[in-house]
DNA sequence: TCCTTATTGATAATGATTGTCAACATCATC
DNA sequence: GATGATGTTGACAATCATTATCAATAAGGA
């Protein structure tokens, strides 16, 4: 059966002060910061957890670490996140979605799921340095 | 200035022969099996190369691994992909090019690119085993 | 052919992630 | 509240893809 834990705990409260994408060491770093001593492959198996759950979304960076974010459980969407400060807003797209669908469907293929994720500046980021 | 290895030569058409993305590891044990005595540090300055300049495709396997796909340089494009067998398609998608400007736009976001890979079971794969 | 220097390849180094396992903590049950 | 079976933790080792190092090699202009 599982259990609850304050580490599990910790881990998801970690995950939804954050409104970036964030690396497991990342947050493991901002756990520690806060004082508890909570070990860094639980912190890889909470963040899997929440994956799988659907309590949080996973990326690839193009650096090839893994990326989580908190998200809202039980509803299809993606992102627009900022390729300079991380932040991520969430987007839905019913139109992206009936179009994966039918080019799936044109090629014989079945089963179609996708990866729809945008990447820009964000308002912040976009205005020149002073 | 760039020189003209075989070595180069040798991984290009290599990933022209594959009809899926693979990884570096994958393409090094190929072109050793072929007979050739390339290393692997080669295989991957030569596909990070090929990438860089618009031949090849590159994404990032949800186990963490980059895969590299030959590709029609010069074409913004996208990819229906076979979670089963790797088969991969070429897509085209005007509507979501445009879709993405505008969500991005509409969010205050600027510069905006987007990854768009739709996955499924091709034809082949999607028929029951015998 | 000669010379400059980009490229190669064997190997070490890096860094994220996962496996191991004894000590510990949770929670149903008494 | 006490007990016990077992899910969970955390320090550390192990793994694996990728990158850095650097002496030896080879491309291509002179």
């Amino acid at each position: 059966m599982k259990r609850n834990t304050w580490q599990r705990e910790a881990v998801k409260s970690a995950l939804d002060t954050q409104d970036a994408f964030v690396s497991a060491q990342q947050l493991h770093s901002a756990l520690r910061d806060d004082g508890t001593g909570i070990g860094l492959a639980t912190v890889y198996r909470a963040l899997a957890d929440l994956a799988e759950s659907g309590q949080a979304d996973s990326l690839q960076s193009t650096e090839g670490e893994a990326l989580y974010r908190a998200c809202t459980p039980g509803q299809h969407h993606h992102h627009l996140i900022c390729r300079n400060c991380g932040l991520t807003v969430e987007i839905e797209a019913d139109a992206v979605e009936q179009w994966a669908r039918k080019v799936a469907a044109e090629n014989g293929f079945t089963q179609p799921e996708h990866v729809v994720d945008v990447f820009g500046l964000c308002a912040d980021c976009s205005k020149p340095a002073p």
